[in-house]
RNA sequence: GGAGAGGUGGCAGAGUGGUCGAAUGUACCUGACUCGAAAUCAGGCGUAGGUGCAAGCCUACCGUGGGUUCGAAUCCCACCCUCUCCGCCA
C-alpha cells in the first residue's frame, strides 16, 4: 500500500511514476473519495463531540438528581443523523481503502522503464554454458530414464502440475533444501525459520497476494462441511514469503533487533491460472513445488544495500552448485505488484538453449510494512515503519531441473554437484536403474 | 468431540451502564538527591485519524464484528483466540 499522505499531496507525480509501470492511477476519483471523506468525516467527529458532550452532562446531572429532560430533548434528535453519517464515512473509508489496496508499489528510481520483460536489464553472467558432445536431454527425458521421475502416477493421484519424484532424485531434491538451508544459516546469518503453510486473508492481504491476486491461490474452508465465505477461508502458500514476512505483522520491534533475517523451506502452492499453455511439460511450472525463502525486515536506509546482499546470498547457491546464470534488473513493468525494484537470477538450461528464472528477488520498501503495520522503534520514538525484502534462495524444483540439465552425461546418468556431496550419503551420480 | 474458565495499556491487574482512554503495581523515560550508582521523591509514559502556523482541540480504539441505550470496557448476539479437565490422536 502506498502512503496516503503522499497520495494526498501529489496525486499527479505517482500517477507518472505508476505509469511507468502500466498501471492506470485514477487520481480524479481519488481526489473525489477523499474529497468527501474530509467533509463527512469533519461533520460526524462534530456531532460525536456534541453527542459525547450532552451525555456527560446527563450522567452529571442524573448524578445530582436533577432534572435530565431538556438535555435529553435536544440529544435525541441527533441519534439517527448520526448513525447515517457514521454509515457513511465507514463505506467511504472502505472504498478508499479498497482502491488503495489494488495499487502497485513505485518503481525505485534506478529501475528502468518498461512495459514488459524485453525492457529487463542484464547486470552480469556468471559461468559458461557447458558444450555437449551429445544430444542433450531435458530433464523429463533425463528423469524417466532414471526411473527416478514420475508424472504419469502424479496424474493419477493428483491431476496435472504435480511430480512424483524416486530413488536418488528424491534424496538429491531433499539435499539440495538441506543444502541450501545450511548455507543460508551456517553462512549468511539467516534464522531458520517453520511457519504453517496455510494463512487466513489478513496474512495475504498484507504481503499484497490479495486482494488483487485471489485466482493465483487454492485455498481451502477452515473447518469441513463450511460454506467458504472469505473470513473463513485458508489459503496455501504460494511462497514463504507469506507466512515468514507476516510474522511482524502488527509487530513493533526495538531498532536493535533489526536487521532480521529468516530463511524457511515450504513447500508452494500455485493455481497458475492463466497458464494453461506455458510449460506444459516437466517440473517448471507446477501447482507444488519446494523453495528455500529469504526474508529480510530492515531500517529503510539499509534497504538497497540488503537488497544486493540478499541477491548475492542466492547467487552463491547457483555459484557453488556450479550453475550458470545471469542476473536481470526488472525493468517497471515487469515487477511484481508489491515490489519496488526487483532482481531475477536464470539459471541456463542447455535443453531450452536459454536462461530460466530460477530466484526472484525483490525490496518491497514499506509498501508490505504499511499494509500489515510492521515497524520499528528508535528509543522512545515514534514508531517507523521498516522495509522488506525477499528471495527465493532458491527453487528447489527449478535448480533440481537445471542440475539434471547441466550435470547429465552421455549414458543417461547425472553426476551430483560436489556441493551436495555432504547430503548425498555417498552418491555422487544418479544411474539408471 | 464433551464440560468449564477467560481475553483490559510493555507486563501484572482493578473496573458490571454515566466526567473511564481506563485505578493500582511494575517496567521504561526525564528531572531532583549522589563523586557515581542503588534507594527515595517529582513529572512523564499507548495506537491511529481529523483539524490548526502553532500551543492545542476533536474523534475512534478495553479479542473481532454487530446490536440495545441520550451514554457501553461494563448489557445482548455471533465469531475468533487462550487456558483447565475428559475423550481421541501423529
Amino acid at each position: 500500500m502506498l502512503d496516503i499522505q503522499l497520495l494526498r499531496k501529489d496525486a499527479a507525480l505517482v500517477a507518472e511514476r505508476l505509469a511507468a509501470r502500466g498501471f492506470a492511477f485514477d487520481a480524479a476519483r481519488f481526489d473525489a473519495l477523499e474529497a468527501e471523506r474530509k467533509t463527512i468525516q469533519t461533520r460526524t467527529q462534530d456531532a460525536q463531540s456534541r453527542r459525547n458532550t450532552l451525555s456527560k452532562q446527563i450522567g452529571m446531572l442524573k448524578g445530582k438528581g436533577e432534572d435530565t429532560a431538556v438535555v435529553m430533548a435536544e440529544v435525541a434528535g441527533l441519534g439517527d443523523e448520526l448513525k447515517q453519517m457514521e454509515a457513511r464515512l465507514s463505506a467511504l473509508q472502505a472504498e478508499i481503502s479498497d482502491f488503495l489496496m489494488e495499487v502497485p508499489n513505485l518503481p525505485h528510481e534506478s529501475v528502468a522503464h518498461g512495459l514488459d520483460e524485453t525492457a529487463n536489464v542484464e547486470v552480469n553472467r556468471w559461468g559458461t554454458p557447458r558444450s555437449f558432445d551429445f544430444a542433450v536431454r531435458d530433464h523429463v527425458d533425463i528423469g524417466e530414464r532414471l526411473g527416478q521421475l514420475d508424472f504419469a502416477a502424479a496424474v493419477k493421484i493428483t491431476g496435472s502440475r504435480f511430480s512424483v519424484m524416486k530413488g536418488g532424485l528424491a534424496r538429491l531434491h531433499r539435499a539440495l533444501a538441506q543444502f541450501m538451508l545450511d548455507m543460508h544459516t551456517g553462512e549468511h546469518g539467516y534464522t531458520e525459520v517453520y511457519v504453517p503453510y496455510l494463512v487466513n486473508a489478513d496474512s495475504m492481504r498484507g504481503t499484497g497476494q490479495l486482494p488483487k491476486f485471489e485466482e493465483d491461490l487454492f485455498h481451502v474452508p477452515r473447518y469441513a462441511s463450511q460454506e467458504c465465505t472469505d473470513v473463513d477461508k485458508l489459503y496455501l502458500i504460494p511462497t514463504a514469503e507469506v507466512p515468514v514476512t507476516n510474522l511482524l505483522r502488527d509487530e513493533i520491534v526495538a531498532v536493535e533487533a533489526l536487521p532480521l533475517k529468516f530463511v524457511a523451506h515450504t513447500p508452494c502452492f500455485r493455481s497458475e491460472a492463466g497458464s494453461y499453455g506455458r510449460d506444459t511439460r516437466g517440473m517448471i511450472r507446477q501447482h507444488q513445488f519446494d523453495k528455500v525463502e529469504l526474508v529480510q525486515m530492515v531500517r529503510p536506509e539499509d534497504s538497497y544495500a540488503a537488497l544486493e546482499a540478499l541477491t548475492g546470498h542466492a547467487e552463491t547457491i547457483l555459484q557453488k552448485l556450479g550453475l550458470p546464470y545471469r542476473k536481470m534488473a526488472l525493468c517497471s513493468g515487469d515487477m511484481g505488484f508489491s515490489a519496488a525494484k526487483t532482481y531475477d537470477l536464470e539459471v541456463w538450461l542447455p535443453a531450452q538453449n536459454t536462461y530460466r528464472e530460477i530466484s526472484s528477488c525483490s525490496n518491497f520498501e514499506a509498501f508490505q510494512a504499511r499494509r500489515m503495520q510492521a515497524r520499528f522503534k528508535v528509543g522512545q520514538g515514534k514508531p517507523e515503519l521498516l522495509h522488506t525484502l525477499n528471495g527465493s534462495g532458491l527453487a528447489v524444483g527449478r535448480t533440481l531441473v537445471a542440475i539434471l540439465e547441466n550435470f547429465q552425461n552421455a549414458d543417461g546418468s547425472v553426476t551430483v554437484p560436489e556441493a551436495l556431496h555432504p547430503w548425498m550419503g555417498g552418491m555422487d551420480r544418479l544411474i539408471p536403474a
